[in-house]
DNA sequence: AGCTCTTCCTGAAAGC
DNA sequence: TGCTTTCAGGAAGAGC
């Protein structure tokens, strides 16, 4: 599933083909995708030249040259696909863009259809990312430890709450909670200064490599030339529920935190080994 | 505020 | 073997 570091490698992928064409028309193979109104949409953004591509969270924003913005979210399944010259649409395109004086075409394909397109009339600035927690990347260890000192929650449904923090989903929160060597279960709030840095540290870390390596291949994840990524080979926890943590060799766990699936190895993600180290050995669960 | 449950959707995998 | 059920998951919305 596309999280921010496969968000990250079609964003590039979409610069490299897409930035600076202008829009011939767009056709929407699948009308509930677009969230917006889609009359408005398919109106308004022929003509339009794409300024600019940015990426906020999982969003993809394509600045246009009228100063509206286009929203993409590719959910669960979204790819973007793009194609040098005329191709027939899949079965599970959704949406397909074509250009001015160029046989090229953007493909949305979205299997599961959890994806989502919208024209807003506003500039990529001024978006809906009140919504949105702080970037991973960007912010800063004082801010990022601020946010989860100021909510009382568990660390994993808060890493995936996009308006907590933006661009994390199952996978990347569970390989920077193993990174961090902290339970997903441990309450926010819980975090010591030692477990923040860490927490923090494990974050980037698992996100930056994870864009070196083009992405997780996981849920059928391809780039816009439609090449897979590599990061799930180095994934340490998830989707890896009975065989041995990389780092101690105990049996990797999966439960269930807020209806969502939670890999981590049980011996080295101590619940409380954030907040209490000194009483590591006595409690279980 | 924060948790749980539901909805959207399809194909793979598990169950019988 | 083959049909049926379950599951996975990002985000939004309802209800508590």
């Amino acid at each position: 599933m596309p999280e921010l570091p496969e968000v990250e490698t079609v964003v590039a992928g979409l610069r490299k083909t897409v930035l600076g064409k202008t829009i011939q028309n767009v056709e929407i193979l699948y009308p509930k995708i677009v969230k917006s109104d889609l009359k408005m949409l398919t109106k308004g953004l022929p003509g339009n030249r794409i300024k600019q591509i940015q990426r906020r969270g999982k969003n993809i924003l394509f600045s246009l040259s009228d100063r509206n913005t286009l929203w993409a979210h590719l959910g669960m399944t979204g790819h973007m696909f793009y194609f040098g010259k005329k191709v027939k649409a899949d079965k599970h395109d959704v949406a397909v863009f074509r250009f001015r004086g160029n046989p090229g075409e953007l493909h949305f394909h979205d299997l599961r259809k959890f994806g989502r397109l919208s024209l807003l009339n506003h500039s990529a600035d001024e978006l809906p990312t009140a919504r949105l927690g702080p970037e991973p990347l960007q912010v800063s260890f004082q801010e990022f430890a601020k946010l989860f000192r100021s909510r009382k929650r568990m660390l994993k449904p808060a890493l995936l709450d996009q308006s907590f923090i933006a661009g994390i989903g199952n996978i990347y929160a569970d390989e920077s909670l193993f990174e961090a060597k902290i339970h997903p279960q441990t309450r926010t709030d819980k975090l010591n200064e030692v477990a923040l840095r860490g927490l923090y540290w494990g974050i980037r870390k698992t996100l930056r490599k994870a864009i070196r390596t083009g992405g997780s291949s996981v849920a059928n994840y391809l780039d816009v030339d439609g090449n897979p990524g590599h990061f799930q080979i180095y994934h340490k926890v998830y989707g890896r529920e009975g065989k041995p943590c990389p780092r101690c060799k105990a049996k990797i766990k999966r439960i269930l935190v807020g209806q969502r699936s939670t890999h981590f190895c049980p011996k080295c993600q101590r619940f409380d080994f954030a907040h209490r180290p000194e009483n590591i050995e006595g409690k279980r669960r």
